[in-house]
DNA sequence: AAAATAAATTAGATTAACCTAATTAATCAA
DNA sequence: TTGATTAATTAGGTTAATCTAATTTATTTT
């Protein structure tokens, strides 16, 4: 199989893929590894042999087939040991990050489909991230940024762009849980500020860059 | 923390030492580790430099009291995910060795700790095996081998000595299972082979080598 | 388009974990 | 107790994944 090195490199061109792009750059994949570039060019080179991504020399990144395919998978088991987590063993939402990072790389697809049979076939994890399905398919979410809606729009609350631990927290603290309803009251002009409604009438002020990590869907 | 690798051999020291004495030999562990015996050498004076063996060339290893404290850890891992795999996703238990050898390396002693309260504290793996609690203490079996058994001694199917898969297929096979009783009906003295009387008065022939590994209590 | 800046690569090292071949140490048998 | 056998170690190499320093390639800016 693959080493964690290589899956953990696959998971981030996946996801640096598909927020800015085709290709992805040495120095992007530097920084969210948290490695020094010529580390990520070495292992670059390894991973262009072994057909998990093409590579050109000073031209990026991206996936193959293949190495698509091996980045949906380990996505896959992350988000569904999210959910056991907060599911079967009370974790919260904010806690559970780093140990599906480790989970994630459980070598075994059958694990992940009895797991998967296990949680009851989830569509999300528990912050609202689509769960690819056995083939690696990825439901196509409709949801859209809070900070989109105009007076008066109103949705439901399904996911986060931040899934900082802190922010997280907030949300909890604030009131906001996923699957709630939320209602626009009004958005301040001067500072972009939100006033919402959430469930139960309790009403709450945002600023825009709290409006802008939640996704609604309606 | 440590290394996956050194893991193993934790594990490995560990239970060679409870078998086989105190101190354990390079060339035992290069076998079931499957390495050679230079690879070991090397290893274990880098254990030794972090404490967690003490070791004296060309007179064998033993865990230091920290080294054992890590090995006992991982083996709670794995026998506590061995009864996920069991219990919860309805694996069997000839199937569940090599998935706990991966899950058993997942670093957090709060997951075990919430693992095991979500699994009701399982006092044992589906083999038998005893698990340690979070304090690292194992309890003590006082299981004994079949095969010390005489004529019309009767015991409780608890454990396994052999953990191979083909064994525990035979055993499910010919109906054995654990915490059923058995009753030694009678011992052949020219090839010591066992007739026993399962659970519902079914009997069964068996050799030597089984009734050598199976473990029994009364 | 040349110069300046930023990004990426090459060169050369390091560490953990392994290997083979050669040597030394320990044990057993005559 | 010497000689033979077995076990363990040393010596010297390999590979994956990382690093720093130096160099090359791309991209901006003037």
């Amino acid at each position: 199989m693959h080493s964690f090195t290589e899956e953990n490199y696959l998971k981030a061109i996946y996801k640096l893929q598909e927020a800015n792009g085709l290709v992805v750059a040495t120095s992007a994949l530097a920084q969210v590894l948290e490695v020094h570039a010529p580390s990520v060019t070495d292992m670059l080179k390894r991973m262009a042999g072994k057909k998990l991504v093409t590579y050109q020399k000073s031209k990026g990144v991206k996936l193959t087939e293949k190495g698509r395919q091996v980045a949906v998978g380990i996505i896959r088991n992350h988000r569904l040991w999210e959910v056991f987590l907060v599911d079967k063993l009370g974790y919260k939402w904010d806690e559970v990050h780093d140990l599906a990072e480790q989970l994630e790389h459980i070598h075994s697809e059958d694990l992940t489909n009895k797991l998967d049979m296990f949680l009851g076939f989830p569509k999300a994890d528990p912050h609202g991230d689509p769960i690819p399905d056995a083939n690696g398919v990825l439901p196509k979410s409709k949801a859209v940024l809070l900070s989109t809606f105009a007076e008066g729009d109103q949705g439901t609350f399904t996911g986060v762009t931040d899934h900082s631990a802190t922010f997280l927290n907030y949300l909890d603290k604030t009131g906001f849980s996923l699957g709630d309803p939320i209602k626009v009251k009004g958005i301040e002009e001067y500072d972009q500020t939100y006033t919402l409604q959430l469930k139960g009438k309790k009403e709450v002020v945002v600023s825009f860059k709290v409006a802008n990590s939640l996704l609604l869907s309606y």
